[in-house]
RNA sequence: GGGCGCUUAGCUCAGUCGGAAGAGCACCACGCUUACAACGUGGGGGUCGUCGGUUCGAUCCCGGCAGCGCCCA
């Protein structure tokens, strides 16, 4: 029988149930389940930068809901966790932490220990140096990510997880990339590309931010092919000696006869000619604009689009390169721009402009949109280099599968139409950084030394994965490296998209597990955030649309983001401190917190509210002690067989039958928000009318029979409730649990509702809804007299319709009981009302 | 400039099929009651952003506008 602390409490939960689980395995992945019996979740990697906010607690609960109710449900739920400590974040990371920065031409030093506290300017290391430090700081941060999760009750299998740097991470995203190579869907290209001058790296679209910067309009004397003058506005004089064409609107008449003509530039007197594109606004400026290579994306489209040649001019440190372009004299003016910086050579143009009278009046400022990486400092340029690429599906396809997949809520859908629709060129997944995957990719060098790039080596998809640079290509070896007739590595590493767009296929074991993959893959569900939808999402989706033609999971939830509170409230308010998840735990605990977390919907922005918190841990403590008292009343487990008999029971059952139902469809349909506040609801009525009213016939007050049917009752209605909050309050639920039954609720059966309404059989809901009503009543009379609510009642006169006095008849006894009525009398009549008259104190 | 979402009590939010406005918190009052005073019981509190349309009837459906937020350009 039930063994029933004293004085339940909250307080050591987390870790008395953390341990638990773990020691008896209650979240294991069971890998001999065919796929038709899993439940399989593409778990985000946060990103192990070191900064835990709430904003972590909130999405990862919204999908931890969904694995504790598939699982109880009867799925197998496989159920990973990740940690994405690839790329530039934790590059950056490391930078700050230790103080240090990357030289790859440094050898490595064996010995080498970074200075604490961190130096101001950063020491260089070599690259495995670097890469060394990057792994050191990932594990710490790791292990801080790890004991949130725990802490937070996130019932995922440990024994899964996975890094996107890992050495199985690292197969994959090789793997993957050598099968799109070998399909000729990835490609290598000398092409325009997004740059970061500061950290000098190429720039995917999906990372681009516009921000809004002042900048003015220059006014340029061109000269048309008879000499006349020519204006032309730009915003980046600097780019004049890049200039290799003008363009305006086809529809332009004062450009018209212009169009296949040719005019020259100021200051270098470089012929370019006139062209027309309906990418010219005539609007914008003059309406006739140059085409540098490259001031921005619109130059590249140009270029391209109308076979323009090359003449760059910034390199890849944002400064003028030493060589004139192609046409241009590298004595004049062009002397005094060499090795300059963007914004020096734009004041130094201009002054010369100014002197040879080729600028027409002063500089007109404005303010435009400017493309930024998301993560940099200074506006990207466009430079011309060597680059990976993936070559995209066609827009339909893609546009087809985000049809085909399940989107919770519904619009975010919108927003991944819009980015396919907004597409533009390849997938660039090339970045010159250093920790991160390297192409497994090496390239034959000529007998004078050159490169080849166009016949790349690569290596059996067994030896994966390779690292180039120390690793040596089949039929080479590392004597060969670099000398003529021998070989070089790529240099360069993947964008971490190109690794986590295989997170599906990383956690299933594509590439060393089949019989796992065949058990997990495709996958049931991506949660994840809808910022990303753009990038990891999209990415993802392509990646498994070329390598599988199908999609990777059938369903994505996606969660909004935590408002802070203080940001739209007081926002000086003394000592408001903003607290990290830990301390929010553990002050609240974790059921409290997780219960905040899944008031938020899918796809809504929740706010940062302390008071729900309160509200969880209030709700946490009446568990505790509403399961106590009803534990306490049984003499025993009532036999399976006990009917139950009392209509007040079987009216309960009945509408706990319907919350049940109602639970699992919107757990079914991803609205766990709406499965807990159906059960909260339940719950408080089962409290504070239920149990009140059946108090007294299941202390024995009346007759056995109408006391077996309340224990019956209370037992079945307590377990189905334990059940129902599982999903949200694993920690109480449990402990509750535990005390009368063996193993975990959270491997326990889903509530079934037809169970359950069995036992209720033909009830009438009107029956608990009425004696709820009256005692209600009574109540209200009793603090309106301001006596105790023990304070017994003469007489109560309830007047309402032939129907509910019939069905409030059957619960008469229980209602007189629970308010202490002496004389309850039920009047058929019209206006339906309650007469309360209280005995004399 | 285009798209999406939101706007309901002081605060955080529900509101299903178009049929008399809901919860919790906060506030006020009362009550130590044998599960719970870290509690319970009850009460007051609304022009459902705004203007128009459809309808016997609109928080809900349609259109315009405003404010807030996000995404894209």
């Amino acid at each position: 029988m039930a063994t029933v602390p004293e004085k339940p409490s909250l307080a050591g939960l987390e870790q008395k149930w953390t341990a638990r689980w773990a020691d008896e395995q209650i979240y294991t992945f069971d890998r001999t389940r065919r796929r038709h019996e899993v439940y399989s979740i593409d778990t985000p990697p946060p990103t192990v930068s070191g900064a835990l906010h709430p904003g972590h607690v909130c999405s990862y609960t919204h999908t931890d809901t969904i694995a504790r109710f598939r699982r109880m449900r009867g799925a197998e739920v496989f159920y990973p966790m990740g940690w994405d400590d690839n790329g530039l974040n934790v590059e950056r990371r490391v930078q700050l932490m230790l103080g240090v920065t990357c030289d790859p031409t440094l050898p490595y030093d064996p010995d080498f220990t970074p200075e604490q506290p961190p130096p101001k300017r950063p020491v260089p290391v070599s690259r495995p140096n670097f890469v060394e430090l990057c792994a050191q700081v990932t594990v710490q941060l790791e292990r801080a990510y790890h004991d949130l999760w725990t802490t937070v009750g996130l019932s995922v299998d440990w024994d899964l997880t996975y890094t996107t740097i890992g050495d199985k991470a690292r197969r994959t995203s090789q793997r993957g990339f050598l099968r799109l190579l070998h399909e000729g869907l990835a490609y290598a290209a000398e092409a325009p590309t997004l740059w970061d001058v500061d950290f000098r790296t190429a720039v995917a679209q999906a990372e681009l931010q516009d921000r809004e910067r002042p900048g003015a309009y220059h006014r340029l004397a061109f000269r048309d092919a008879s000499g006349e003058p020519l204006p032309v506005d730009t915003t980046r004089p600097e780019l004049l000696p890049a200039c290799v064409a003008l363009v305006a609107h086809p529809d332009d008449e004062r450009y018209r006869p212009l169009f296949g003509t040719e005019a020259r530039t100021p200051l270098f007197d470089v012929p370019v000619p006139v062209l027309a594109h309906e990418l010219a606004d005539p609007e914008k400026g003059s309406g006739i604009a140059m085409v540098c290579t490259f001031g921005d994306t619109t130059d590249v489209t140009w270029w391209r689009e109308l076979a323009l040649p090359v003449r760059s001019i910034v390199g890849r440190d944002g400064r003028l390169v030493a060589e004139p372009p192609p046409g241009v004299p590298a004595e004049g003016p062009w002397a005094e721009l060499a090795g300059s910086t963007v914004k020096q050579a734009q004041a130094r143009i201009v002054e010369l402009l100014e002197r040879s009278g080729e600028l027409v009046g002063p500089p007109r400022p404005i303010t435009h949109p400017v493309k930024f990486w998301e993560n940099g400092n200074r506006p990207l340029e466009i430079v011309t280099n060597w680059q990976w690429f993936i070559r995209y599906p066609p827009k339909k396809d893609l546009l087809r599968r985000g049809e085909e997949l399940r989107w919770h809520p519904e619009f975010m859908r919108v927003r991944y139409e819009n980015w396919v629709n907004g597409l533009i060129g390849d997938w660039n997944i090339t970045r010159q950084r250093f920790f991160g995957v390297p192409f497994p990719v090496w390239y034959p060098v000529g007998d004078d030394g050159g490169v080849d790039r166009s016949r790349p080596l690569v290596p059996a998809e067994d030896r994966l994965p390779v690292d180039p640079s120390t690793d040596v290509p089949d039929g080479y070896d590392e004597s060969q490296r670099g000398r003529p007739g021998g070989f070089a590595g790529d240099p360069d590493v993947m964008d971490t998209w190109a690794t986590s767009s295989l997170s599906p296929q990383l956690v299933s074991g594509w590439v060393d597990d089949p019989d796992l993959f065949e058990r997990v893959f495709p996958m049931d569900l991506r949660p994840q955030a809808h910022e990303i939808i753009r990038t990891w999402l999209f990415y993802t989706i392509v990646r498994s649309h070329l390598m599988f033609d199908r999609l990777p999971w059938t369903d994505t939830a996606i969660s909004g983001f935590v408002v802070d509170p203080d940001r739209k409230k007081l926002s000086k308010s003394a000592g408001n401190v903003v607290a990290g998840p830990m301390a929010l735990i553990d002050e609240y605990g974790a059921d409290a917190v997780r219960y905040w977390a899944a008031n938020g919907r899918p796809g809504a922005d929740v706010t940062l509210d302390l008071n729900q918190m309160r509200v969880g841990r209030r709700l946490s403590t009446k568990i505790l002690n509403a399961s106590r008292f009803v534990l306490s009343r049984l003499p025993g487990e009532p036999p399976g067989d006990a009917a139950v008999t009392a209509e007040l029971d079987r009216s309960m059952l009945g509408q706990l039958a319907g919350v049940v139902a109602d639970a699992t469809a919107a757990f079914e349909a991803y609205h766990y928000t709406r499965a807990l506040e159906r059960t909260e609801a339940f719950f408080w009525r089962f409290c504070d009318d239920y149990l009140e009213l059946v108090k007294g016939r299941a202390y024995g007050a009346h007759d056995p029979a109408g006391a077996e049917s309340s224990h019956q009752a209370l037992a079945r209605a307590l377990e189905t409730l334990l059940a129902l909050f599982a999903p949200f309050l694993p920690f109480v639920s449990d402990e509750v649990w535990s005390w009368w039954k063996p193993g975990s609720v959270h491997r326990s059966p889903w509530p079934d509702a037809g169970a359950i309404a069995a036992l209720a059989g033909d009830s009438d809901p009107v029956v608990f809804d009425a004696a709820a009503l009256v005692l209600g009543e009574v109540r209200k009379a009793k603090t309106g007299a301001q006596r105790s609510l023990r304070a017994p009642v003469r007489r109560a006169v309830v007047t309402d319709t032939p129907e509910r006095l019939a069905a409030l008849r059957q619960a008469a006894a229980d209602v007189g009981d629970a308010g202490r009525v002496d004389q309850l009398e039920l009047v058929e009549g019209g206006t339906p009302s309650v007469e309360v008259t209280l005995a004399e104190e």
